[in-house]
Order: C-alpha cells, then structure tokens, then sequence
DNA sequence: GCTTGACTTCAACCATGGTTGAAGTTCTAA
DNA sequence: TTAGAACTTCAACCATGGTTGAAGTCAAGC
C-alpha cells in the first residue's frame, strides 16, 4: 500500500476519464495485473498510472485498443519483447506522421472554401455600405460548396 | 446527361470508395438530389463529385456525418447560409489545428519510448559483440513500459 | 443500527460508420 | 434471346469504444 496508490475515483478524476472507462480498460485487457485492496477494490499503483499516460498518448494518436492492448502484453512478457515494442512504436510513429500529413492537406482544402466564404460576406459588407438598407442577390460564384 | 456523368461504379473507382459506401452516404443525406437515370440507377453529376472531394476533406479530418450533412443541408439552403458555413468551418479549423497539436505532443512521448527501446537494443548489440555467444540478463532500467 | 457514499459485477444498451447478403431488375454483347 | 455483368432495394449484421442501469457489498460517521 505505497501512498502513490489511488482508488479508482481517484484515478479516474487524475486522468480525467470516468470510472467506467478504466473498468473497462481494465476488462479490455489494457492494466494487467492491477491489484485489489482487502475489500475487492481496485487499487491504482504508480505503475498503472504511468501506465495510463502511455496509453493516453497511443489513444491520442488513434491506436486501437487491441493493438495497445498487445503492446502492454509485450511490457508485461519482459525486455526479451523490445524488439517487437520497437517495432510496433516506429510503424505507428509513421502512421501518425502520415495521417497528420493527410490532415493538413484536407486542411488546404478547408481553408479554400474559408476564404471564399470571407470574400463573399466581405462582399455582402461592401454592398450594403454603398447602398444601405438594399438586401442584394450577390455574384454569382458558387461550385459544390 | 452531361459527359462528366458517372455511375456509381465509375465514381467509386475515382474516389477509390466502395460502392455501398456512396449508397450509404446518399442514404445519410451527404449527396442531396442525386439525381437517376431512366432505369433508376443513381447518376453523379460533377457536382456530386466535387461534392465528394469536399466531404473527403471533411472525413479526413474527424467531422463527423452528421455534421457534414448539416454543411450539405445549408449549401443546398443557398447564399445566405454563408456565415453558418463559414462559422462552421473556422471552428472546424480550430479543432483540427487543436487535434494535431495534441498529436504531436502524444508523439513526443511515443519518442520518447522508441530512444529507450533503440537504446536498450544497441546495449544488446554492444554486450554481444563483446562477449559473443553470451545471451545476457540486461540493465535493469524498465519503468512502466 | 442505519444512512451515505464509494465501490463491486454483469449484462444490456448506445452511436458511429459502414458492410454484407438476399432477391430482384436492367443493359450489353454474342 | 439469353447469359452475364452491373445495377437496384432493404434489412441485418459488424467492429469499435464506450455508457448505463440494476443489484449488491462495504466502511465511516451520526
């Protein structure tokens, strides 16, 4: 029972997650071995808390649970799994920096039709300055969007 | 029947998106007024496809459909839906901007894992070729993970 | 001793984003 | 004219990632 120990409300309200979540990441496989006090509850080591922090970021980075959940099996086999964590950690480091990647082009893409719209309400603004009180049909410039 | 016209099959292929995929959308309300031919099969008009690149660009970065149908709704609704189009795809931006911060800052820490991992191997490499035919027990540096 | 709050289990339910299968129709080319 | 490809509809199914509710246990404070 270290003092770093935190019950599962705790946890949860550190994490910023609810307590359902970590119950069922823990059913899901994600916090092996996590312990219970004399009473069945779950007890938080400091070890599944950081735990959770490595699990956050893969979750950040959209890995899914079954592979998160392969890769804390490999943590929990021993160092003999290095290579295999490494491996898994390097090809998904490159998915992510390709779905960034992707983002920012659909990005491009988004900042097109933002400009148009800013250009037209802009118009919208000139045309109402020169003639108040005159609700105009404006120039005519639309495509799909 | 423009020569741009395309079948569902021809506009799967160009998206690279099975057909039930389009049907679905269509379903979903993302392709309003897709128009049929005289034997019933959908026809998509360059600006469903145009509309379709849109909504890629949307999908590639976590809108969710019914959002998009919501932006699909006010382009059908006309110009004066210009300002709720255009709120929406400023706070949309925001979001993305936000998710890919939040990405990079998960990938630091992923780094953070790969140095150790390739760290922890090179020292398997270094003891091996020191002493050959020798499988060691290694340094004793796991935390949580 | 009894309420309150925090915990437990387990199964059922939910939204999202499709995918699949069955059964029927229609166009195309030999 | 007939086989096959390509299309249609519709409902059912699927995976993912949880969320919710019912029913029960347990310790602490009044």
């Amino acid at each position: 029972m270290h003092n770093t120990d935190r019950s599962i409300g705790e946890a949860a309200a550190h994490l910023g997650l609810p307590e359902s979540t970590l119950r069922y990441y823990e059913k899901k496989g994600l916090l092996p071995h996590l312990p219970r006090d004399e009473g069945g509850r779950r007890v938080f080591t400091e070890f599944h808390m950081t735990l959770l922090q490595v699990i956050s970021n893969l979750k950040r980075t959209h890995m899914p649970l079954g592979s998160i959940r392969q890769y804390v099996e490999w943590v929990v086999e021993g160092e003999h799994t290095t290579p295999l964590r490494l491996d898994m950690m390097l090809r998904h480091r490159q998915n992510v920096l390709d779905e960034i990647t992707a983002m920012h082009e659909a990005l491009d893409g988004i900042q097109i039709k933002i400009n148009r719209y800013e250009d037209r309400v802009r118009g919208w603004q000139q045309l109402s300055s020169d003639k108040p009180d005159q609700a105009a049909e404006s120039s005519r410039t639309d495509s799909a969007s």
